[in-house]
DNA sequence: GTGGTCTAGACCACC
DNA sequence: GTGGTCTAGACCACA
């Protein structure tokens, strides 16, 4: 399971953005996707600390945040588990990429780059995240 | 001056990202879409401060830090200066827009969302930035 | 930790130079002179600051460049530690020194002393700091 | 004179030691070192200034502080003299210099450098200022 | 516990 | 006029 996870979760010590919160985008992105499916169960938060080498005490934060806005399920001395209401439609999906989106759009704007700039920088980035 | 120093610069106070951290990105954007050409002359610190309400020594951190970058250049005594080095081709400004598409991408990906949803979105997204 | 603090560093509050600078010089020497080892952690901003009787901000100041700088590396919650890349030979030590030996050198020479007298003069100050 | 004076004085705009400062260092050195001799006339303040490009007050506050240091003397409707009473013997150059030598020396140790290899680097240095 | 940010206000140095 | 530094003290975010 540690090496799933490890797989599962990806986090960057050095960013700016806090690792909970890292977690917690990784995880909502992930459940709308569908790569986490209802009912999935999560690692621990032990396994999840040991493999990112983080504290234990922000994995936890993480999955408590995510536990009150709906995404995760506690089940008694089995874990969190992904939340069955959760469909994670396209427009779902959609909106959940909006933010980055936006921020892109606004600092291309202050830029002053043209659109036809824009989007071709925009393909070859998403190229090379293929 | 204090009207032109309002025009210039704008934050949000609300926002994660610190005050200071957003006037420098400004002013970097602003130096490589050319609106702020080298050798011109920026507001001084008491005049941004007073026009946004903030602390003098939040302004000046953020020129400091743009002195350190090599963005501004400081005129004993005559205030600060868009750095003559600075050329600011097309090159540079892609390069300062790509962390924020690249992050896009990442998020996208994540989301499993294929490349013609992707960018008919930021499309849309463009167009309301216009 | 307090005893420590002090013993490590020892600026001089009447000097023209800034204290924060004091700090970031004193940091760096003692970093390239291994007396603060790759992984060592710092006292903190607060033990500096109280055990130096200045105020907080300033110690963070100079903790906040030796950051930028890449001389410190900030543990989220756990105060900041020596950086792991720096190796720190004596050439990069010798490095350290030169501004300091060419502003003499400079002044030396607008002075038109002979090198020896130079060398000599320079022999007995090294002794004196022995 | 003009040529004269851009030949004479030498400042560097980006370091943190102030302009009439290093002017006022600099005519100490040559008027201990003899370059300026006793009765010797300096550029005027507005030929050093367009020179150096510098603003006129900051070359006159550093010619008024000379004044009242005694190493430079007002002569009414000609400009300021070096000095009769200046005579700039060994023992004073030795002292004017041992500051940047002590300087390099504290820096020096906290380097741990040993004293064989900070000389050769000295001798280097002071080679290359020839 | 850690560092980061911001404020209000003072004082200084430089030009 | 300009920016730089420092203080005292508050509040926040993160681990």
């Amino acid at each position: 399971m540690t090496e799933h996870t490890a797989q599962l979760f990806a986090i960057t010590t050095g960013s700016p953005e806090p690792i909970y919160r890292q977690l917690i985008e990784q995880v909502k992105r992930l459940a709308a996707a569908g790569v986490l499916a209802p009912g999935d169960t999560l690692p621990s938060v032990r396994d999840v600390a040991g493999a990112l080498a983080v504290n234990p005490m922000t994995v936890s934060k993480a999955y408590n945040l995510l536990e009150m806005d709906g995404a995760l399920e506690r089940i008694r001395g089995q874990g969190m588990q992904v939340a069955q209401r959760k469909a994670g439609g396209r427009r779902e999906r959609e909106a959940l990429l909006r933010p980055a989106l936006e921020r892109a759009a606004r600092e291309a704007r202050q830029l002053e780059l043209d659109d036809h700039t824009i989007l071709e920088l925009f393909k070859q980035v998403l190229k090379e995240a293929k």
